[in-house]
DNA sequence: CTGCCGATTTAC
DNA sequence: TAAATCGGCAGA
């Protein structure tokens, strides 16, 4: 699969948002080669006051949002959670996706050890529904922590690649952002 | 330095 | 339904 180039990402972050659904996540860790197809995503962008760089406040934590599109974001949420983020648009442009959600298909058997220290085989149906259908769950599964943020998604520990082609895909509300007065019943997220 | 709280998950 | 658990960030 052909692993997508910096232009894919160096636009609107609603437009990436809707294009990442059906695409692979490839991710390289102790010698295994984890894939996983994108189910769900969520944009965020500078307008907007769900974002952490919302009105273009730049912290240390977001530093990377702000760089041009085509890394990672990773950021620890409620204290033990990493949470995935691809970055978009141009430089100085700070927004990005959030990955949510996604469908492992490849080297299974290493992503189910990550998550629930058994083999795949051994799981239960409710641990397979549940194996990387949130964003901390996905980046337990494919080994994904903060010392991957900043990382570009045009090297070889962590890219994406073409996908499955989508013929169509719903939209809601974003998840977990009710503080954020009007810009939560913006319709920026995505899934299958 | 203090204190609050979050783009979540899981177990009770 | 609530606990787990800690870094980021604002305000003093």
């Amino acid at each position: 699969m052909t692993k997508l180039k910096r232009g894919f990402y160096t636009r609107d972050a609603v437009t990436v948002a809707q294009e990442l659904l059906g695409k692979f996540i490839v991710r390289k860790t102790n010698g295994h080669t984890l894939t996983a197809m994108i189910t769900e995503t969520e944009a965020y962008k500078a307008c907007d006051k769900a974002c952490h760089a919302y009105n273009y406040n730049r912290t240390k934590r977001n530093a990377v949002m702000f760089n041009e599109g085509g890394s990672a974001y990773v950021y620890l949420i409620y204290g033990m959670y990493n949470c995935l983020n691809v970055v978009t648009d141009r430089e100085g442009e700070p927004s990005a996706v959030l990955i949510r959600g996604a469908e492992p298909c490849g080297d299974e058997e290493y992503m189910s050890f990550m998550r629930y220290n058994k083999g795949f085989s051994e799981l239960s149906s409710y641990q397979k529904k549940n194996f990387s259908n949130g964003p901390g769950k996905l980046c337990i599964a494919l080994d994904i922590d903060r010392s991957l943020n900043g990382e570009s998604l045009m090297g070889d520990r962590l890219y994406i690649t073409e996908g499955r082609e989508i013929k169509s895909f719903k939209t809601g509300k974003r998840i977990g952002i009710d503080y954020a007065e009007e810009a939560k019943d913006l319709l920026w997220r995505f899934y299958l």
